[in-house]
DNA sequence: CATGAATGAGCCTTCATTCAT
DNA sequence: GATGAATGAAGGCTCATTCAT
C-alpha cells in the first residue's frame, strides 16, 4: 500500500451533505451589465479552450486571455476550473432541452419515436463532441463533474424507463425487463457508441449508426409496432 | 559512427506516432535475475499506486518508494508513467486470456455461451475495477493508452462479430445486422454497464446484471436456442 | 477559435529554427512600472550570476534569489536561461555603441584611427571580460547564442571591411586583399588576443597589447599614413 | 553578489602545485593485453561520441555502450569524462606531430615555409574539426582542459617565436616586434579563422584561406624573401 | 470591477558514481 | 577484469491562487 501523505480527492472527508451546499461556495452572479458580459465572455472563451485542449490541459490563464480578461478577473466570477466547466456545460445542456429537440420525438409510433430520439441524441452528440471529450476526461478527475455526468445519465435513463414501462403496460415491450435497468443498458449502448464514433473517431456513417442502434434497441426490448 | 539512440533533436525526423516503433525507445529488459525482480517489484508497486490514486495522481516517486527503490531505479526500467502503466496492463491482460476463462464460455448452446461470456467478463472487470478506472482516466490523456484500449475493444468486438456471423449463418441470429457493428454495440453496452457498476458504484447485484445483459443481448440479436 | 500560443504537439508542424519567429515565443514586456523594475532587477542579477558562475553553472534559482524574487517570477519574464542571457547581452551591447566610443575613433589619419578603435575595443572587452567568458561558453552550447555572437562578429567585420575598401581606393592599403576576408582575419586576431588576455589571464600590459596589435594590423594591410 | 554555497571549480583552492600532480590520480595503465584493448576501444568510442555530441552532451554511459563495455569498466580505466577526453586528445596530438607534417614545412624560403605551415595546420584542423569543437567547448568548463589547450597554444607560439627571432636576426622580419607576442597574435588569427571556417561553418575555400592568411602573416611581420 | 505581478510547492528527469556479484 | 543494477542530489518548469493597485 502506498503510504499517502498528500491529500487526494478520495481522502477528503467533506463529501457528505455536499448536495445542497453545491451552490454554496459559488461566486454571486454579477450585478452590473458589464459584469454580465465579462462572465459570458469567459464562458464562451472557456468553451473554446476546453474544446481545443481538453479539460486537463486547459489553463485558467488561457481561458482568461482568450476572453481578453485578466487572470484576476477570472476569480471574480469563478473559483476554479471545475466551476467554469460546469457553467459551460449548463449552457450546452440548455440547448439540448430546446423544444424542437423534444418535438421531433413525438408521433409515428414507438419505433419511429425511438429512432427520432436516437437521431436527435446522436446529432447533438456529434455537434458537441469536443466538449463531450472534455467532459469524459473531467469526469475521471473531478468528483463534482462525475456526479454531474451521472445525474445527466440518470435523467435520460429515467425518462426512457418511463417510456419502457408505458410500452410494457400497453403490451408493446418485453414485460420481463426491469424498465430502469433496461433503460440504463440501452442508454449505455447508445452513449458509448456515440463516444466511440464522434470522440474517438470510429468511422461509422451517421444514418447507419442511427438505424443499427434503433434496430438493436427495438429488438432488445422486443418493441412491437403499435399495430 | 556512434549509433545514437538518445533522442537528439537533430536525429528526430518524425515526432509522433512511430507506429511499429512503439517498442523502440523502451528500456531493455534486465539482464540479471536481480534486475528482473526489481522490475517486477516496480510493476507490482505501480499497480497498487495506480489502483489507489488513479493514473493522474500517481507519482513516479510514489511508485519507486512503494517498491523500496530509488527514483533513479525507476528510470532504469521505464521511461515514463505511461510505459509502466502499459506494463501493468499487460500483466493483467495475460490473466484475462487464461484458458479457464475461455473454457467457461464453451458448450451449452448460444445463449448459455453468451451468459458465460458475460459472467466471465463482468467478474474479471469487477476484480480489476480500480485498474479499469485508472485506465479509463489514462485513456483520456495519453494517446498510446487510448490506442491500447481501442485495440483491446477491437479484439473483443471481432471475436464477438465472428460468433454473430456464425449464428446468422446457422439461422440463429437476425440476418439483417452487420455483425461487426452489432458486436461493437453490445460490447459497448456491456462494457459501459460494467464501468458504471464497478467503477462508478451503481448499485446493481451481480447476477441481476448478468441475466439482464444476457437477455438484452439475446433479444437484440434475436438469438434462438439451437433447438 | 482560440489562438493558442502554447506549443501543443498537435499545433507544431515545424520544430526547429523558426528563423524570424525568434521573437515569437518571448514573454511580453511588463505593462506596469513595477513589472519593468522586476524585469530589470532580474537582468542585473543575472549579469552578476553569469559573471560569477559562467553560463553553464548559473542556475535560474540563483538568478531569482539574487534578484529577491521567486522562481515563478523568473518565468513571468523569461522562458529560459538563454533568453535572459540574451537580455543581459543586449544591455551590454547598447553600452558598446555609445557615441563616445565611436567618436574616439575619428580623426588623425588611418593609423591613429585603427589604434583608437583597438584601444576602445580592448577597453570595452576588459571591462566586460567575465561576461565575454560566459558568452564564449554559452556559444559552445546554445545555437541561438552562437548565432548572436556570429552576427556581432559579422557587424564588426563589415564595418572594418568598409574602412579597408576605402583605404584601398585611396591607395593607402594593400589592394590585393579581399577586404571582408582581411577584416575577418584581423578581427579574429584582435578578438582572440583580447580573450586570451582578459578571459584566460595571459599577462600582457594593456598599452603593449594595443600598440602591438595596431602595428600588426597596419603591417598586415600595408596601411600607409595619409601622407 | 550571489551568495554561492555550491562548490564551483573556480572556488576550489587546490589549483597551485597541480602541475606535476597531473598524472597523480590517474588510473594505472592496464597490465593485460585484454585490458589494453578495452582501454583503446573506450578511447576510440569516446572520440566518436565526443565528435557527435560535443563534450558536454557526451555521457559516460554513451561512451561505454558505444565501446560495447559496461559502465563499470569505464571506471577501471578512467576517472572522469575529462580524463578520457584528455586521452583522446593525446592520441590526436600524436598524429599532429608526425614527421611528414613537419617535413612539409622545410625548404623554399621563409614565405614558402609559412605557407606550408599554414596549409598543414589548416588541413589538420579541418580533419579534426569536430574534435576541436568539442575541445573548445570543454575548455570553457574544465580547468584542466583549458590548461591543456593553453599549453598547446604556447608550444605553437614558442616555435613560431623562434622562427620570427631568426628571421629578425637575418634582417628578414620587422625588428620592432616582440617575437613571442607577435607569434601569439598571428597564431590567434590563424587559429580563430580555422575555428570560424571549420567549426562554425564560415564558407571560405581552403586555398583562399591559406593564401590570405599567409599574405597577412607575411605582411604583418614584414617578411622579406630570403633574397 | 479590473488588473497582472508575484508566489512556491510540487513533480519530473538526468547521469556521474558506487559496489556487490 | 568485467558487469550492470542501484543511487539520489540537483535543477528545470508549471500553474492555480493571491493581492496590492
Amino acid at each position: 500500500m502506498p503510504s499517502r501523505s498528500r491529500p487526494t480527492s478520495a481522502d477528503t472527508p467533506h463529501d457528505v451533505a455536499a448536495d445542497e451546499a453545491d451552490t454554496a461556495g459559488q461566486r454571486p452572479l454579477p450585478a452590473t451589465a458589464r459584469g454580465q458580459r465579462t462572465r459570458e465572455r469567459l464562458i464562451a472563451a472557456a468553451r473554446r479552450v476546453f474544446e481545443h485542449d481538453g479539460y486537463l490541459d486547459a489553463r485558467l490563464s488561457d481561458i482568461s486571455s482568450e476572453a481578453n480578461v485578466s487572470v484576476g478577473s477570472f476569480y471574480v466570477y469563478f473559483n476554479s476550473k471545475e466551476e467554469i466547466f460546469t457553467a459551460v456545460l449548463e449552457q450546452v445542456q440548455d440547448s439540448a432541452l430546446h423544444p424542437h429537440v423534444r418535438a421531433a420525438t413525438r408521433g409515428g409510433g414507438p419505433i419511429a419515436e425511438i429512432e427520432a430520439g436516437n437521431r436527435a441524441y446522436l446529432m447533438w452528440y456529434r455537434r458537441n463532441a469536443r466538449l463531450m471529450r472534455a467532459l469524459e476526461q473531467a469526469a475521471t478527475c473531478d468528483e463534482n463533474l462525475r456526479e454531474l455526468r451521472r445525474k445527466r445519465g440518470e435523467a435520460f435513463a429515467r425518462r426512457n424507463a418511463r417510456s419502457i414501462r408505458e410500452l410494457q403496460e400497453r403490451g408493446l415491450a418485453d414485460p420481463d425487463l426491469d424498465p430502469l435497468l433496461a433503460a440504463k443498458a440501452v442508454d449505455a449502448m447508445v452513449g458509448r457508441m456515440a463516444y466511440g464514433t464522434y470522440v474517438l473517431g470510429d468511422d461509422i456513417p451517421f444514418e447507419e449508426l442511427v438505424s443499427m442502434l434503433t434496430r438493436l434497441w427495438v429488438n432488445a426490448l422486443k418493441i412491437k409496432t403499435g399495430r
